[in-house]
DNA sequence: CGTGTAAGGAATTCTGACACG
DNA sequence: CGTGTAAGGAATTCTGACACG
């Protein structure tokens, strides 16, 4: 487990490359920030670094753009996606513990 | 079968992150690259841009420049495993010509 | 051989703002 | 609201070269 699995999670990718990667214009992705859609990390003097799931998140954007969908309900579908997987989570966990209580806990790897 | 899979191959790294990431210098990044140890994609003005894997690579030729191999060197074994691995490779094929031939030819999908 | 550095230029990125709509 | 653009500055990247060793 070491940086093997983060290859589509590391941010390393400037935005000239996202841009060139997704077709957005420079502007419209520093854009997609400003309405919190996208969460760059920056370098040491401010310039903002991308990961392969930010792109794959920004052409998922971009998609619903040009479907006219605004900004500020493509936000509000993404936290809703957010909560529905984060419940999603839970009840498994639950669901695990259920089954656990029943069967007798084993130690999971 | 799209771009999921190319995360560590797909080449979108600029020098100086990948200089932070393997804790290479640039001129080192460069002088590797001279040196045929690495072969980075060029953008359309010319700046080098890098893979996951790239990077791997890039900090395994680190480890042997500090144990004192030269680049000529790294150069002759990368080139040896290439060659091994590319054998490995044609016997699997052969020996699974053998195995279809024994025992009836099953598609492989 | 391997790496640092100064040199000059071109391209990138950043922010805040004005424009249009 | 979403995006383009000109503005000014700072940081990046490029190449070819000299330096040291």
């Amino acid at each position: 487990m070491a940086d093997e699995s983060s290859y589509k999670t590391k941010k390393v990718i400037t935005i000239g490359i996202v841009s060139e990667l997704t077709g957005l214009s420079v502007r419209q992705i520093r854009y997609y920030e400003e309405r919190k859609l996208i969460f760059p990390d920056r370098t040491e003097r401010g310039s903002r670094k991308y990961s392969f799931e930010d792109v794959e998140r920004l052409m998922d954007i971009a998609a619903k753009r040009e479907e006219g969908v605004q900004t500020h309900e493509i936000r509000q579908d993404y936290l809703r996606e957010l909560r529905k997987e984060e419940y999603r989570k839970v009840r498994q966990t639950m669901l695990r513990g259920q089954i656990n209580a029943q069967f007798g806990i084993r130690k999971e790897k």
